[in-house]
DNA sequence: CTATTATTTCAATAGCTTTTGAAAGGATTG
DNA sequence: CAATCCTTTCAAAAGCTATTGAAATAATAG
């Protein structure tokens, strides 16, 4: 095999990993740096990754912070370098793991206190409703319940999956197949 | 309670639904109109979404058009009146369902699609391997295959979850829940 | 301390996505 | 079939997000 063929393949696993990041509302870059440096068996600097993205020191600068604050990169060293190396977590699970605790706590969480909140609102106002109103009120409220129970049971089902993977994953989806089955 | 109080807790949620929705690649407007349709007891017009939401008859159409071609909403009609009237989905799994079938099928399946491309394309070149290029090729490969078999994995969760809730089985996942707490 | 090298910041800009509004296109009614 | 009502389309504009590159800052070496 020719290095480029390589080369060529994770361009394009890198490539794709990028479009797909961005229609999850993460930005592209971001995606195929974090992409680059899951693939990458040594840790990569900042030239390293502007040359092969062909992105500016600014750009590359500010998206390895992004992926920092995320959790998905670690910043290592060399011996008698002073410049700054990048590592990927490089299990998949953990991965998961990280991504999903913190969108949670960035996106999931408002929403659950804004349903919480709605449904104050409403009960401090109950007192002065009409039957209509109020019938009006509680079909609302139970449609944000739903929401809220729905989302209960996700976490608790992505919970469920995180601690199983940490004792080797086959033991959930038995769980999982026999509550289904 | 004012009307003003069902009014304004409705317009708090829908304000905070599209802004979670943003921020996970689905336009703010459509997922605002989706939010106001569930929450809608009645079906819409679009006159009805135009001046709750302020958005315009041209982004009003092309949003509720996606929101149909997502299978979120679906159009209807009221008797001796010629316009078209719009109603979400108001199971709240089952529209887990449906934007997670979407989501599988035009982001994630391009990537799984991706991976197998790129197995195949190190393996039509293994023969002309140096033993050092074969280790890197395969540590690719690996990578590769740990995203897959992660994939597969989420995939069947999905599915399990989805045939659980179909088979009225929800509380044996809120079970789940104090399992995975 | 000074020079050198590396990193971060941020205002300007480029690029992308969404929205608008008016015109065109369909459908229904009398 | 003419008038009316409703929906869709799409080019232009607005709005938003990401990127750049150079200046400022920080870190290290001699």
């Amino acid at each position: 095999m020719s290095p480029t063929a390589l080369e060529s393949a994770k361009n394009l696993f890198i490539r794709r990993w990028g479009e797909m990041a961005a229609s999850w509302g993460i930005s592209r870059t971001m995606a195929e740096i974090h992409a680059l440096l899951y693939l990458s068996p040594e840790p990569l600097c900042t030239d390293d990754i502007m040359d092969r993205l062909a992105v500016s020191r600014g750009s590359a600068s500010m998206n390895l912070r992004e992926l920092s604050n995320w959790g998905l990169i670690t910043r290592t060293h060399q011996r008698g370098d002073r410049k700054e190396y990048f590592e990927a977590e490089k299990d998949v699970w953990l991965m998961f793991e990280t991504i999903t605790r913190e969108r949670r706590r960035r996106e999931v969480q408002p929403i659950v206190e804004t349903i919480q909140r709605c449904k104050t609102m409403i009960d401090e106002n109950k007192a002065a409703l009409s039957a209509t109103q109020r019938r009006e009120a509680e079909t609302f409220q139970k449609s944000l319940a739903n929401i809220a129970e729905f989302s209960e049971m996700m976490n608790a089902m992505f919970n469920l999956m995180v601690k199983a993977s940490r004792s080797g994953l086959k033991p959930a989806l038995k769980l999982l197949e026999k509550l289904a089955g």
